[in-house]
DNA sequence: AGTTAAACGGACACGATGTCCACTTATCTT
DNA sequence: AAGATAAGTGGACATCGTGTCCGTTTAACT
């Protein structure tokens, strides 16, 4: 496919940027197509010729750091990358996905208008990941399970946790203990 | 307080057997006030005279079926009431959200339009039972696991995991599985 | 400079929300 | 039984967000 134009590309730059301002400022959960179309200065139709809805470009500004992540699951160094036993792969796996939503949780929360949090692809990655490590440390019917550990650090939980007053340790601590826990019994 | 006009009650009754049509036949999270009052034959001002919006429709249907549970949980037989053991208590608790959330889960999820999970009195109310049973069990830090533990029974995620094909049995015993395995080390 | 196709932006139609108020009706009073 | 009164009703209205459509602009290529 052909290269992007200049404008078009000075536009994304623009309304990313403002998205993310945006994003930053209120709750995420709130902010709408129109808002930053005008926090962009540009027009309805440019905004929607590009992302469909603004989930999609919550997902386009966190996607850097989900894929950075990603990347470490798969050819980092240990204990989030292979190397290391499952168990410790697992507890790295919570205490790295819980920094990115401490950093990035409001826009994680947006991308999660409506109950869209299994449809989007990153969800499909995280479970596939968790399934592999508790299929590697030979835990029974982990099917059922994968979901079930995924669910503590669903954005709202986690959010709702740190405003609560729990610290960012308290919260990674109650996480891996759970991994631990299931994984050397 | 005094007592309902008669024409208020009948129309309650009207307004709440359309409700619960309307979130069995479609996604109860695309059910409108409109929705319900055409339905319901009733006016819009009739139905916001009661209800502020549609979640709060649902909580009325699954009122009494969460008080049961409450019921049990704070005065019925063991092992859901007072008298067994904390782990025990607490995968009985989960097995009858899992039930449910069987029976009931659309309207569950009616009532968590936006990210009201934790607004809601009921979440409250399991949070201090689960706290109290960890307490009780002497876990570590349990402020922190008892949102953690709670996560997975979300409507959503228990939906989702049934829609992929997980039986209520495998979702049952990944559930109990956390909780015994969590106690008892 | 001229041509072309991509990109732009605002107007538009639609659907849902929540409020307001003139009218109806149940209940109480005597 | 009739009138008084306050609660209840229903639909019109203003507002807001969505998604589409299309005449106009502008970048990129010749």
């Amino acid at each position: 496919m052909k290269p992007e134009r200049a404008d078009a590309a000075r536009n994304r730059t623009k309304v990313l940027a403002a998205a993310a301002d945006l994003f930053a400022a209120k709750d995420p959960r709130a902010v709408t197509m129109d808002d930053i179309a005008k926090a962009a200065g540009v027009g309805r139709g440019t905004l929607y010729r590009r992302y469909p809805d603004v989930a999609s470009i919550a997902v386009a500004l966190l996607d850097e750091h989900e894929t950075a992540l990603q990347q470490g699951l798969m050819s980092g160094p240990p204990p989030l990358g292979p190397g290391a036993p499952p168990a410790e792969r697992l507890a790295a796996f919570y205490t790295a996905m819980a920094d990115l939503l401490e950093t990035h949780g409001h826009l994680a929360l947006a991308t999660e208008t409506g109950g869209r949090r299994f449809e989007i692809g990153a969800y499909g990655f995280w479970r596939a990941h968790v399934l592999s490590l508790l299929r590697a440390a030979s835990v029974p019917a982990p099917e059922a399970l994968a979901d079930t550990l995924l669910a503590p650090l669903a954005p709202e939980v986690f959010t709702y946790q740190r405003a609560q007053g729990l610290s960012l340790e308290e919260v990674k601590t109650a996480l891996t203990r759970l991994t631990t826990v299931l994984i050397s019994s």
